[in-house]
RNA sequence: GCCCGAGUGGCGGAAUGGCAGACGCGGAGGAUUCAAAAUCCUUUGUUCGCAAGGACGUGUGGGUUCGAAUCCCACCUCGGGCACCA
């Protein structure tokens, strides 16, 4: 037998003319989506400007609801992407039903890295590719049924759309950040200030000292998008430079998995770590998951402690610590191989052997010296320091466990406190000085006896424990106090001595900016004959993408760490330089040659949904209030429910957090945050199958054997799961999904397969079980033979009414919780029931909420009975059906009757029996006598509207 | 190693302190059909029993409770994130 093969699951002919087929669902769905579209039915007004129809406000609170930006690929979609569409539709068709004005829409994240490569491999341009694969999306996605506005679907690509993520770009380098204010302000201002003499520049020198070159260069360094020269993640496999966030922890590239090489160039920067605090504290403000919070805080990863300067011959050594209080059991430094002060630190008897180890830490990638070697390896300088709280002098080392690029690339080794000290130690036969000692409980889950030699001891120990040898003349830590204690006390001493303080570091980076590629948006700038970066003045904006037939990267060795990036915007010359009057007369200028990260665009594009036609701002701001805006004091404000996959938790989720605090310090936007509510949503995963030589192969030719086991073409296959995809072709496309059940039972089936935010197992065959549903559904309304509605005016029964009342209720707090999947199953146990109770027609007092629950999820089919109901217009804003209370409270209630705790007899008595009723009631039943054998109960527990318990 | 999340029938899942397995797939039996597909009806956790009915059952072991899939502790397995971050 064939699993997964549509064909197999045909739904086929049959002589019910009037049957809920594919091919008449297929009818339906088209004719409405034609329909929504020429009565404008899913286009949400705005309050201002020209989307504006204040008349379609009146009175409705408004939702923002939004996928994740898509990419449009040139594979198409398959069921796996939609899921969060159908989801997000879903949400947001129920609330129009709940008076909402709902904006929902989509666009398309069409630069980057997988356009271009894609388009190389096509040999087709990017800007051809790019338009086809969004054409092919937006007709998938239209026979999806989803209730976008689609005057609102713009394009990364368009024209009119980056010319305002360069705006955005100026606004991010024409602005500074103030650390007193806690806030970017405008360049200007900083301009201002410097001129007045209202502020110094932190290294001391005078303004008016400084000639026009040297000011420049002092605004440049505040600027938060800035050009430097610094470490970066080269990855000649791509051909770009890449940011931290596209790094995987073993060192390679999160697309395309090339190695990437730690180099020095000069390049832009965005200075997202000047908002690491509030990067962190307003995720307090956001409904987001806490694992995702997590995940930006470890990210960004603050850890507090203090800075502690070591004299040495050689000058100070400055170390920051996260443990202050452990500073009397510092017995040597380590500094990483590419300190500055290493040279310096080496007395000629070392040099040999400390030349050799750096010459070998150089030599080896980030990855192989972290992921290859835990094992400690160092050498000493030869140089020792002061330990600033006791005067010992200590050796300093070098080692490459100590990273350059975190703290200030030197530490303080306490061996007894933290576990890879004590690792160097062991191997190099340092000193382990004890500064705590560890409570019995240690020692005992040691199995060793309580010492504070610590050459007993099998590891180092982090914790509260008593502080012993920790005493100088002015201070002393020695006594009962836990970490925290003893830090209050060292840090105002370290300051008092001027031999340290209280600080903050961060284990995020600055945002490297720039790609090396061709189909990006072109940076908005020119260097004049210093080599500065001079803006393009707002007005020349865009900067347009020059055409390029050869738009191919250089093509590096992926290994060659030594390759020099190849800027393919440089081979169109004539746009490379151009000649530009700003202010002192025409003059020749150098454009920037990169491209932004794909980044760039999915950092704001939500804002541009709001306002998608206006061309003198990139968002009105009446119009972002509406949407966007606070709805409290305190609040954060942002969209509304934000649905998307787990895989950007920092990336995009970081990036556009930080270009949204931008635009509302400069007062371009009123939300603190983009995003207020964020739904992660499963993934669909699928069967995969590899052959005997590992090779995926096509899963919908693998057949299931008898044994349970599968083939291909006769051959052995090995069944794993994982993410739909081209490269474990196991796609299902949502084409052949709409020919062979349709759209409604396409959509039915992705809401029901689980809840929305865990991944599913995608099964093809099951998918005739939702379909199944909507035949019966139709056989309710429709007769199959005859054609005819069955729908009547008589009421119905008692218990069908009941039951449709608590649907309502169930359905709505289903839908209103995303759990698509449970309101599902309301629908179908109503209509299993109304297939029962109403063969001889349907009550239009069930039909017309019937319809009005499924239209959420099943909209074609809903608008098609909805019609045949007798209404005229789109079933999209009727009101949601509310239940009559009375219906929801029954006259009796059922109690099962436990003895123990196990079920042995049902009760059914009056809703209005009181407890001692019920008491007396299940005593008196035959069947609990029974099951008491005669013993005397000991304790009657009666839960009202539940259950009794007999104990014996 | 550290931090999250999850383990329930043959399968996807429901129940978040109160009748375990809603709903769907699959299986079994039946209707329809010349026959099949499709569709419809009945049934379907395991096990003992002719039956009535009983026993067992939510990864494992313990605990709290009249009562635990649900809460607590320990462990096992799987998935995700971070990882020489001082």
């Amino acid at each position: 037998m064939s699993t997964d093969s549509p064909a197999d699951f045909r739904a086929g002919d049959d002589s019910h003319s009037h049957r809920y087929t594919a091919d008449l669902a297929q009818q339906i769905e088209l004719r409405w989506q034609d329909r929504w579209e020429a009565e404008h039915t899913f286009e949400a007004p705005n309050p201002a400007g020209p989307l504006a129809d204040t008349s379609g406000l009146a009175g409705r609170p408004k939702l923002f609801v939004l996928d994740m930006f898509p990419y449009p690929s040139g594979a198409g979609l398959h069921v796996g992407h939609p899921l969060g569409y159908i989801g997000t539709d879903v949400f947001g068709r129920f609330r129009r039903m709940k008076g909402y004005n709902v904006l929902h829409a989509i666009g398309y994240d069409a630069f980057g890295l997988p356009a271009e490569q894609y388009a190389i491999q096509t040999g087709t341009h990017p800007r051809v590719t790019t338009e086809n694969n969004i054409a092919n999306m937006r007709r998938q996605l239209r026979r999806l049924g989803l209730a976008h506005d689609q005057r609102r679907s713009v394009s990364t690509t368009d024209e009119d759309y980056y010319r305002w993520t360069q705006w955005i770009f100026l606004q991010v380098f024409n602005s500074w950040y103030d650390h007193d204010l806690d806030r970017a302000r405008p360049i200007t201002e900083l301009l201002a200030e410097l001129e007045s003499g209202r502020r110094t520049l932190p290294d001391g020198r005078a303004w008016p000292a400084l000639n026009a070159v040297e000011r420049r260069e002092a605004i440049d360094s505040y600027r938060l998008a800035y050009v430097s020269e610094a470490p970066v993640n080269w990855c000649p496999g791509l051909g770009t430079v890449l940011a931290n966030e596209e790094v995987t922890a073993d060192g390679r590239s999160d697309r395309g998995n090339f190695p990437v090489f730690k180099r020095s160039m000069r390049q832009w920067m965005m200075r997202i770590t000047a908002y690491a605090d509030r990067l962190i504290e307003d995720l307090n403000l956001l409904e987001w998951s806490d694992s995702i919070k997590t995940m930006q805080r470890n990210w960004i990863g603050r850890s507090s402690g203090a800075r502690v300067t070591f004299d040495s011959p050689v000058g100070p050594i400055t170390v920051f610590t996260t443990r202050p209080d452990t500073l009397f059991g510092a017995s040597f430094l380590v500094v990483a191989p590419e300190h500055p002060l290493v040279e310096a630190l080496t007395t000629p008897a070392q040099a040999g052997a400390v030349t050799a180890y750096r010459a070998a830490a150089n030599s080896k990638s980030d990855v192989a010296r972290q992921v290859e070697d835990r094992d400690k390896t160092g050498v000493f300088t030869g140089s020792y320091a002061t330990n600033p709280v006791n005067g010992e002098l200590v050796p300093v080392w070098v080692a490459d466990y100590v990273l350059m690029g975190y703290g200030t690339g030197a530490i303080m080794a306490v061996p007894c406190g933290d576990q890879r000290d004590f690792e160097f130690a062991r191997k190099f036969g340092l000193p382990i000085p004890a500064i705590q000692m560890p409570p019995a409980s240690w020692f005992a889950g040691h199995g060793i006896d309580p010492t504070d030699d610590t050459g007993a001891w099998p590891c180092a120990f982090d914790g509260d424990g008593t502080y012993i040898n920790s005493v100088n003349d002015s201070i002393s830590l020695d006594g009962e106090r836990t970490v925290a204690e003893a830090k209050e006390l060292i840090i105002p001493w370290l300051v008092d001595g001027g031999s340290g303080e209280g600080t903050t570091t961060y284990r995020l980076r600055d945002w490297l900016f720039a790609r090396q590629r061709y189909w990006g948006e072109p940076f908005p700038i020119v260097y004049d004959e210093t080599g500065m970066p001079v803006a393009i003045p707002e007005s020349m904006l865009p900067v347009t993408l020059p055409p390029l037939d050869n738009f191919r990267p250089a093509e590096f060795d992926p290994n060659d760490a030594s390759s020099e990036p190849d800027l393919p915007l440089g081979r169109v010359k004539e746009w490379a330089t151009i000649t530009l009057d700003l202010g002192d007369g025409p003059k020749e200028y150098r454009r920037d040659l990169n491209v932004m990260p794909q980044w760039a665009g999915s950092c704001w594009y939500e804002l541009r949904y709001l306002d998608p036609t206006n061309s003198e701002r990139f968002v009105d701001p009446e119009v972002e209030r509406y949407w966007m805006g606070p709805q409290a004091p305190g609040d954060s404000g942002g969209v509304d429910l934000y649905v998307g996959g787990v895989e950007h938790a920092v990336l995009h989720l970081l990036y556009a957090r930080f270009w949204h605090k931008v635009l509302f310090d400069l007062g371009h936007v009123s939300s603190r945050e983009p995003y207020h509510r964020l739904f992660n949503q499963g993934y669909i995963l699928a069967a995969a199958f590899k052959d005997e030589r590992e090779v995926y192969v096509d899963a919908l030719g693998v057949t299931e054997e008898p044994d349970g086991t599968f083939a291909f073409e006769g051959k052995p296959v090995a069944r794993e799961w994982g993410k739909m995809g081209k490269s474990l072709k196991n796609a299902v496309a949502p084409d052949d999904m709409y020919n062979e059940y349709g759209a409604d039972t396409l959509r039915l089936y992705e809401m029901s397969m689980g809840p929305f935010d865990t991944s599913r197992p995608w099964s093809t065959k099951d998918v005739v079980g939702m379909y199944r549903f909507l035949q019966r559904v139709w056989r309710s309304f429709v007769d199959e033979n005859a054609g005819s509605f069955r729908v009547v005016d008589a009421p119905c029964d008692d218990a069908t009414r009941r039951l449709l009342h608590r649907t309502m209720e169930g359905v709505a707090a289903d839908y209103e919780g995303l759990r698509f999947n449970t309101a599902i199953a309301k629908l179908i146990e109503l209509n299993n029931h109304i297939t029962k109770a109403a063969a001889a027609g349907l009550e239009r007092e069930v039909a017309v909420p019937f319809v009005q629950m499924l239209s959420p999820l099943c909209p074609h089919l809903a608008e098609e009975l909805w019609a045949r109901l007798g209404h005229s217009g789109s079933v999209t804003y009727e009101p949601f059906p509310l239940p009559d209370p009375a219906l929801l409270v029954s006259d009796t209630i059922e109690y099962p009757v436990q003895v123990n705790g196990k079920v042995r007899a049902r009760l059914t008595v009056p809703a209005s029996a009181s407890v001692a009723d019920v008491e007396a009631a299940a005593i008196g039943d035959e069947r609990v006598i029974a099951s008491l054998d005669g013993k005397t109960p000991k304790k009657v527990i009666v839960v009202p509207g539940r259950l009794v318990n007999i104990v014996v």
